[in-house]
DNA sequence: TTACTTAGTGTTTTTAAGACACTAAGTAAA
DNA sequence: TTTACTTAGTGTCTTAAAAACACTAAGTAA
């Protein structure tokens, strides 16, 4: 079966970069090409949008086709529409990102590619098609977006410490941050809920864990509020 | 000639929010439209990407085919991908915001477009397909970006008096500014230049005009700096 | 019991933002 | 030419937020 119209139009597609915190570093998923163009190459995991489906509908099942990931945070970043950014024809592709909590979510490499596998973010290799630039506008957006609104807890388990979060920050804005001041903006925010649970199987002291109060926060949302850390 | 494909594939438009700055109001160029759907009603200019030319590419010439615009400032807001924005088929739209000197410009309407005119911006029309929603968004873009990026120039003429600028955040933002603060954060921003000249055919006592040193902001920028007002 | 590691906590200093009112310069009208 | 009117232009004080800074507490491991 195939498809016509009166004029040409080109290909629409959707790209995730997938961020997930190590213990470490801040990591992105890649996958492996299975198919030309850039057979064997690593690139952003995503694919062509389909006729019946949102944009943000066809970021969520290429990301659960290519990699397994499933109710990630997912935001919209930039379109990029350059007429010769794919070799074959003319592609305009939504680019998105996402953010994961890297401990829940074990990486399957899945249909369409080869493989997939988190780097460092500063360890990339090659990519193919403009996905490198795609890449470093999402983590820029990333660095941007995390000193004014509480994104942060995406890339955490549910319950964490503050150590956990403002060493999240740190390697994110790579920069070393004062504890004493870090704590107080944080829980002066008032979006933090101390459980009464502390850390497990440590070597030392337990700190507290918290969790994100996320209610509240769309309530302060929907209310006009903003949020700068 | 028609043009056939192995899936079906959906439109690709891009719509522009264009505001523009009268002596009393923040204003926006609408089109009536002069073909279905909507036929009659305002809509935001705009158009099919044709298959050979970027998404800038379209949106600039869209703007000059429908209202003459040339040579203004634009800036990619969001993609709009929702299956049924568009009641004909399946339509992603590519939303752009531009700003523009009005006084250089006169509107002529044209191809496409039974009108083209200038509203308030709390004076629209209501709109064709999801427009109000493209519009309101563009329009808390404006507002933020204004805070943190020095774009307010593009909305006056190459020389201008330090009340107009002030006049155009107050127009914006919605609220009034103080003037010494004002004055004292914006030169202190460094990217003002001033001229030798004064306002004429004034009333009053004539103010200085200044106007805004773009190759140093580049500069900056280049070397990553970042700017709040 | 001692050494080691990370948790947790306030105060002071510095910087930026906000509030606030008068004089200067020009035009227009009496 | 004097006077009234309008907008330009200018600094200081107050307040709030950000940054700098160091010790004690609690737990584990040797």
């Amino acid at each position: 079966m195939t498809f016509t119209y009166e004029y040409p139009r080109g290909a629409l597609t959707v790209d995730c970069v997938v961020f997930g915190l190590d213990e470490e570093e801040l990591k992105v998923m890649l996958i492996q090409r299975d198919l030309p163009p850039f057979e064997g190459q690593w690139a952003l995991p995503g694919g062509f949008v389909q006729v019946e489906e949102s944009l943000e509908d066809a970021a969520r099942r290429e990301l659960q086709e290519e990699t397994g990931l499933d109710r990630v945070f997912l935001e919209q970043l930039y379109t990029f529409g350059n007429i010769d950014r794919d070799p074959r024809e003319r592609v305009v592709s939504v680019a998105y990102y996402a953010l994961v909590k890297l401990s829940n979510h074990r990486v399957h490499a899945a249909t369409d590619a080869r493989d997939a596998a988190w780097f460092g973010v500063h360890d990339t290799p090659s990519l193919a098609f403009d996905h490198a630039k795609i890449f470093s506008l999402a983590l820029e957006r990333l660095r941007n977006k995390l000193r004014y609104q509480p994104i942060g807890f995406e890339l955490l388990p549910k319950k964490f410490t503050l150590s956990q979060l403002q060493h999240l920050y740190e390697i994110v804005l790579e920069r070393p941050l004062d504890k004493r001041n870090f704590r107080k903006r944080v829980l002066g925010m008032g979006l933090l809920i101390e459980t009464d649970e502390v850390e497990q199987d440590v070597a030392h002291r337990a700190a507290r864990l918290y969790r994100f109060d996320e209610r509240k926060y769309r309530r302060l949302v929907k209310a006009g509020f903003h949020f700068e850390l």
